[in-house]
DNA sequence: AATATTTACGGAAACGTTTCCGTGAATTTG
DNA sequence: CAAATTCACGGAAACGTTTCCGTAAATATT
């Protein structure tokens, strides 16, 4: 029951600890024979190197932090797939974080990997909230941040990976417009959620633009999803709009519910698109139109960008640009003409 | 730019490093009034302990390892939901491993762990491989371990959670044969999975014991999606099922496409039965009937079992046992009668 | 009042690694 | 052949904690 360290190599070889951590990192100034006798003792014992010990004394990790609201649906499952891929490819490791969308709990973990945890952040924020004096703190730390997909759009100096909402939700807009809706609902999280303001923005450019709607009708969802549900049905009942936008696949979902409860009958009464990563789109009754985000290439675009400056060497140059992915319209039956 | 640590604290307040670690500890032995002192430098310089020096020092990391396969379902993104749950509760943080299916990544990321990495390891197989020296290597280390869903029916000595997965199929298929299907079909995917193993016994028994149908009939799905659709539609036309049991969702969905494909229609010519957790089953074309997983739970569960492990003194007392939690089958109207 | 105990803190070792600095021996250079 | 350089390795410091051991003063005990 021996714990075996570099020490425990050491004493064994009959060689010093120095000697022995320089052969395993393949330094140049140890000779062949000696590299190969510590290679082959290493590997019949087993030797792992310490993380603890390395990080303490190298002031690297070897591990990032993902920090993401939650993972009900599939755009972040997708977006973790992309970045492990490449963390995989560098040895580095991924430590999960999710906040559930509430700020103070955002706070306190980018708090607690601010002193020597990882060596660098990607961020997906948990509401839209003026407070950034927390990452402030990872800069001053010097560990490097990428946001990816809910940026801040206040905050400049910072790396941001996202996907092109406005003109997607442009896109969407005018493609309900062309399917011939007259009234079009956008259906809108809790309000501070960045991409939300953006997305919107789009519907109402294009709304004004293009369609002869004389006002927009915006529905802001609730926290629960009954009372969503409830809300949703009144609108519907009320308004009777021939267009449903939806601002995330949630809503689109319930959206069908509710349509699905009221006899309305999908597309013929009323069509429906939404922004949506599901991978069953196309299997719902009917299939639905979506606006799909390029998540996994979201994912390995944030974390390439976060390795680019985990490994600059020039700490003064900051290069910071945003990264915008192309969504793509994915037609389904739901935003058919009929 | 000064380094804010131990040191600093303890020089800023005159005072001994060993005082101000075991005031921050909040030990016993420092009187009220250091320790007041000591919490507001503390708060105000956002002072956090360095995780790497303390875990060595201490020989803990408060961090646990997550591997399963990928993230392509919505079964292990709850899981992991479930996890963070308790992690979180108690101050812990995930470690994020894929296998992707592949037993040499699982045993390299084993290994990789096996040395100081984390505090204990939550596991669902790669693939069904009774080579499993790479987690006896955890056992040396001390490092407790709790598998999950895809467990080693050959490993003993250790804690598994799972769900009733033979009893669930023998319910899935009960559930065909009352809806009236003479001749089901049972969707198997790589035949060393662990689960499928004992799902497919499920569904033999339940044949033999309630069934007038002479021989099961199974597909083994190719790795390829394609390549699945294709076997699958030449034995939908060649044997002509009327009940189909895919074991896993993606099986499910497949299936809905060829029988679009070849205008098979659900439930009146094929009935559809699968596992999955997905939870926009209910809104398919037709709703899907499943068998549900609590994937929430067994993630809970699987956490809570493995804290027991990591806090245990007694490391002599081997209370390993299985955990095993109950599927529940939701009815849609791929199953229905016509 | 003399001794024993508690209180509150300081000093230093230890965790396992990496790297700076040194140093004999071997090799190259002028 | 002497001097300079390279080679191959050893010793020890440093990273930031935690904790064991020690100790002077304060308090409690007999």
């Amino acid at each position: 029951m021996n714990k075996i360290n570099i020490k425990y190599l050491a004493k064994e070889l009959n060689l010093a600890i120095s000697t022995v951590s320089r052969a395993l990192r393949d330094s140049h100034e140890i000779s062949a024979a000696t590299k190969a006798k510590v290679f082959a003792l290493a590997k019949q014992l087993n030797y792992e190197p310490n993380p603890n010990a390395s990080g303490l004394r190298g002031q690297k990790t070897k591990m990032i932090a993902v920090v993401i609201p939650d993972m009900v649906n599939d755009f972040f499952s997708l977006v973790i797939s992309g970045i492990e891929k490449i963390t995989q490819s560098k040895g580095y490791h991924i430590l999960l974080y999710f906040t559930h969308g509430d700020h103070e709990l955002e706070v306190s973990f980018i708090k607690t990997l601010a002193n020597g945890r990882v060596d660098g952040v990607l961020l997906s924020m948990s509401s839209e909230n003026n407070d950034h004096h927390h990452l402030g703190e990872l800069e001053k730390k010097g560990i490097p941040l990428v946001m990816f997909d809910r940026v801040s759009d206040t905050l400049q100096d910072v790396v941001k990976v996202t996907s092109d909402n406005y003109e997607s939700a442009i896109v969407a807009t005018r493609h309900l417009i062309d399917a011939g809706c007259k009234k079009i609902a956008y259906l809108q999280v809790h309000k501070n959620i960045p991409v939300g303001k953006i997305r919107m923005k789009g519907y109402l450019d294009a709304l004004q633009q293009h369609s002869s709607q004389a006002e927009p009708l915006v529905l802001e969802s609730a926290n629960d999803n009954e009372e969503t549900f409830q809300s949703l049905k009144q609108m519907l009942l009320r308004e009777k709009p021939d267009g449903i936008f939806a601002s995330i696949e949630k809503l689109a979902v319930i959206c069908y519910r509710v349509c699905e409860k009221i006899r309305l009958r999908i597309p013929e009464d009323i069509k429906v698109i939404s922004f949506s990563n599901l991978q069953t789109a196309s299997l719902l009754n009917p299939s639905l139109t979506t606006i799909t985000q390029p998540a996994f290439d979201i994912g390995e675009t944030a974390a390439n960008e976060l390795f680019k400056l985990i490994n600059r060497k020039d700490k003064l140059v900051a290069a910071e640009r945003d990264v915008v992915l192309k969504s793509r319209l994915i037609k389904g039956r739901s935003t058919a003409r009929y």
